[in-house]
DNA sequence: GATGAATGAGCCTTCATTCAT
DNA sequence: GATGAATGAAGGCTCATTCAT
């Protein structure tokens, strides 16, 4: 059977690494469409426009594609924030900025992928997978988010905590992701990444006033 | 054969309606401890210490269960904010306090209910039941906050869009109870429902200094 | 719950042979309704208006119901014929008469029970509960009808073996049997019982034509 | 696994449409050893030396399994008296007695097939499929006969209603079918299909006397 | 590499039977 | 006698995985 419409134009002769990214971004629509609890093999080689028996050939099990979905999806997590705030003026304001906003980078996060990194927290519980890949990656993250608001917090002369702070904005992040990947469900007071891009600039004016406007002002 | 731990000491008469609560919170149970994906009905009846047959002779169907099971967590969402924000002081601080640290009171929150509500949000793609029963309540909710949010703005002269302040909050609640649930497989900087509370405060703090103050200073 | 329409009238108290063959009519109705594969005790039990227990309380076991029915529909159809046979005027084409038609006698033979016999020849391979019921009283008919058969040749002068003649006339009559039972599927070309009548009447005509006239002519 | 007994001689590969009739052919086995209630899917998979997932991978359902059965039962009837009354010579009685003939094909009719028929007739109630299949063919085959019935009676002069005549000896058909079915049973009095094509032969010419002879004089 | 028929373990569901009330 | 919640064995169906082609 030729190639579906989601086969992306790749041909039968594509390289080991090309077709298992391309398993795992149908794994990716797969389960921003039915979740975690409903995704069958059969699924992504549908997706994908292949058969079966290709998937357990590159990934040996099903477990081990969802391990290499959430693999991907961890490393490009950390690889955005950490080129974000790379790349941003060597201030923290500029620094933390950059950090809490990369999460709402639209080239890279489409309601879809948040609807996959969802479905992987839902099922966190009981899985020791979602540990393994992300806790070193997380700590990271709220380590250097912690450094730059201590440095706003002590340059501003803040009333804050800057752990609980920052605790705070990436909670708000996680929450902000899983309105934006409900969205597609039509669900009321639903967000796009727009529009949570200009709540978490509200926030981090709301919390160092001193170093960020209040967005659209 | 004798009950199981798990009995809670019924018998075998109980009423149908204490039945289907004790299966309930068995579902919440194992919810909790395995996620969404990995529950059967078979770990529900041995968590419950009774027989599959009895699931289905009450809910019907695993989906009705769950569903149940959903419609429970949503009624006593609500019900828990709603009852706290009427026995708060009539004054929108109050008001707006109550509405957002209702959501971790320990009476009520224990990581294993939070753990299902996660579950549930990571299902929620491809089954509409989730917003079937809980948009509703969803938007009750943030335009009441709103409305707090909106008489702070006006009586304490804030540069603030109460909607994306609720908003911000609403979301930062939602991260707050993923932190909370993902406590259990011990990621990094994880929390329980205190720290919780904590960082809700020092947040409506920081939105809203005139009229909250830094907790714990 | 008070008593179905189903329920006859019968009160609780019924004494113990009246409420067998309560139960026995409602499996009757079950049968003819859903056939024997779909026939499940609890279908039973609502039909006559009662609960499951009750049944097996009863009858021991399903298996043991449904040989109580066959045996009902057994000893009913043999009292049926032997009666016509003893009432009919003692020549051998009354007695042969009375023997083929009494199958037809709408006193006795509803649709309804025709289609449960039929469960029960459908279901009588590899059960042993037809053949053990039904075998002797079978063979005790077969035998009557073809001596009457043996004295309308003797006596007529026809050219037929009485054995097979009044095999033939018995096969017409399950034939005719099975098509009035399928009557309630609106199946094309099906039959009341009074048509059957008939076209037994015609049948005996032919083989037997100077003992026997068409009908309605 | 070794192939068993029942396998065949198929290997793995047999096409779709091989496998297929191969799995029908089981369960008319099955239906006729076991009857339509006590069929299990994992019956006919044994039965077919194969296992019980392919039967689902083909047919979806076990219902759509056994309507497949009845489809394939009801054109192979079709065909088969369709065929025999075309190589019959051009005449109504030849072509009459090529249709009641056609029945007792030995090729075609072994006691199973009968068997399972029975066992569809028992299941009709309650359920459409029977009818949906079968309906046309009877009606078309009854018509077809009352034809020929008639073409003798205005060439014989008989004393006969075509259509009643028509019914008689299509009753006696499915009465014999009976016989042949429960002849695995043992039963008393039971048929072997040589002996009902007697039995048919004896009937067509007590109907029509002047233009079939009794058999074996 | 790729396919898809085939396998079989595991799960949801049904239902005859039990038994406390 | 009668009820109906509870049990648990059995069966239909799903789906990850295998493997002949």
């Amino acid at each position: 059977m030729p190639s579906s419409a989601a086969d992306s134009g790749l041909g039968r002769k594509a390289s080991k690494e090309v077709r298992k990214q391309q398993l795992i971004e149908a794994t990716i629509r797969v389960l921003a469409l039915k979740g975690y609890a409903a995704l069958t093999v059969a699924d992504v080689a549908k997706a994908a426009g292949l058969s079966t028996g290709i998937i357990i050939f590159h990934f040996v099990s099903k477990d081990e594609l969802l391990a290499s979905v959430l693999r991907f999806l961890a490393e490009e997590y950390y690889n955005n924030w950490k080129q974000a705030v790379a790349a941003a003026d060597d201030n923290p304001a500029a620094k933390l900025s950059a950090l809490v906003l990369a999460d709402f980078n639209p080239d890279v996060y489409t309601p879809d992928k948040l609807a996959a990194w969802i479905a992987f927290w839902g099922e966190s519980q009981g899985r020791p997978i979602y540990e393994e890949l992300c806790a070193g990656f997380d700590a990271e993250r709220l380590v250097a988010g912690e450094r730059f608001c201590r440095s706003l917090v002590e340059s501003g002369g803040y009333d804050l905590d800057p752990d609980i702070t920052m605790k705070a904005l990436d909670a708000m992040g996680d929450g902000l992701w899983l309105a934006v990947a409900q969205s597609g469900s039509g669900l009321t007071g639903r967000l796009t990444p727009q529009e949570c891009n200009q709540i978490m600039q509200a926030s981090l004016a709301a919390f160092f006033p001193r170093h960020f406007a209040q967005p659209g002002r």
